[in-house]
DNA sequence: CTGGATCCCTCACGATACTG
DNA sequence: CAGTATCGTGAGGGATCCAG
């Protein structure tokens, strides 16, 4: 069972041999947000068979990309090693190309929130943060997730914040993509949630949000 | 015919969906050092048929990616559009990877010296450049190409370059790999190789050059 | 009920022969 | 030299079945 190879000693070749199978990438996206368990990534990616979910997740865990997390209250929790974490700058690379250069969202397609929220980090300017600190908290019936500025970082991650200085009553997309005028802050300053949103901009391109 | 695609409105999925097919991104690769013809492209993809060639050239030159360039001595070169040459920041993301994280080189895999090229240039890093402008030429006697700094910024090209300051007898590899006694400069000064080469390093992870 | 293995069918891929 | 045509193989996609 000789796995696929380019055979090419060339770095680019060599990530692709790894990283480059169907859906490979599209799991590391789902675990840049947080560690997930076997059916919140088949549901996430939707369209993949489970014997492939399991075989893609056994060949990056033997990769060393991702790792098993056994302990705690679930068990079977996929997570992210420290090289798999390192393919964020790439992952958010081909975000930016993605939004910029690729194809326009269709309607019909599948949809998650936390794929926004990876988005929006892509999108992060350090120089335009400054000495921002703020906590924005993204709420709605079927999603709960969060974003935090501080000392020109980000973090981010699901459910609700420990304690976030603006809860928005709305999705990310409503947020950026919503006319001004209609921010809904359930709590909060709409000013402090206009300076985080002047954080993020799309380089190269302006067209799409 | 309807291609396959993951269906996800998300820019990551977006972008595999035009760039994540096999060969694509190596394609890419070879067209961000130089246009190139078809047969170039085969040699280099060894072990791509024919068919998948044309078949991913046609492909990606419909998602606007790359581009028949027909006028000139030869006729159909194939050269990448302002969307392709946009991908180099994440190219260079997953080569830094490949670098870091990624298999080590193998014995018997291919190689080719304008892949190392590609690799010096992700390496690169403007603060250490300094006001340093410099081009060198690497030259053996089955490849020819060159990088110049200027103004923090990295260009590269095949074949002899206009004007250079360092010629250097072997290969990339030679120069970086090498002991540093052994570094073969025909002409130019070993000082200026040396501050060349200081503008290089490899973010994260030190083990592997 | 979740996590995962097993089967089968289809199509993308890989190799080669062939044509303009 | 630049592709197209053809065909065998194996990876991917989907359903079903099994274990904890």
């Amino acid at each position: 069972m000789a796995k696929r190879s380019y055979k090419q000693n060339c770095a680019l070749a060599q990530a692709s041999d790894v990283i480059g199978d169907r859906w490979s990438l599209l799991l590391v996206r789902d675990l840049l947000v947080s560690p997930r368990r076997f059916g919140e990534l088949q549901q996430s990616l939707r369209g993949i068979g489970t014997n492939l979910l399991s075989s893609r997740l056994r060949e990056l865990e033997a990769a060393g990309i991702i790792e098993r997390l056994d302990g705690g209250e679930f068990r079977h929790h996929y997570g992210l090693t420290e090289a798999g974490k390192a393919l964020e700058v790439a992952v958010l690379s081909l975000v930016r190309w993605g939004l910029a250069y690729g194809p326009e969202n269709q309607k019909g397609y599948h949809h998650q929130n936390d794929w926004d929220l990876l988005a929006l980090k892509a999108l992060f300017q350090a120089k335009r943060a400054g000495d921002l600190s703020v906590c924005v908290q993204f709420k709605t019936d079927d999603f709960a997730g969060w974003m935090a500025i501080e000392n020109q970082r980000v973090r981010m991650g699901l459910g609700e914040a420990d304690s976030a200085d603006v809860i928005v009553d709305g999705t990310i997309k409503d947020v950026f993509d919503g006319p001004p005028s209609n921010r809904l802050c359930s709590s909060g300053s709409k000013e402090k949630l206009q300076r985080f949103m002047s954080a993020f901009v799309l380089p190269a391109q302006a067209e799409r949000v």
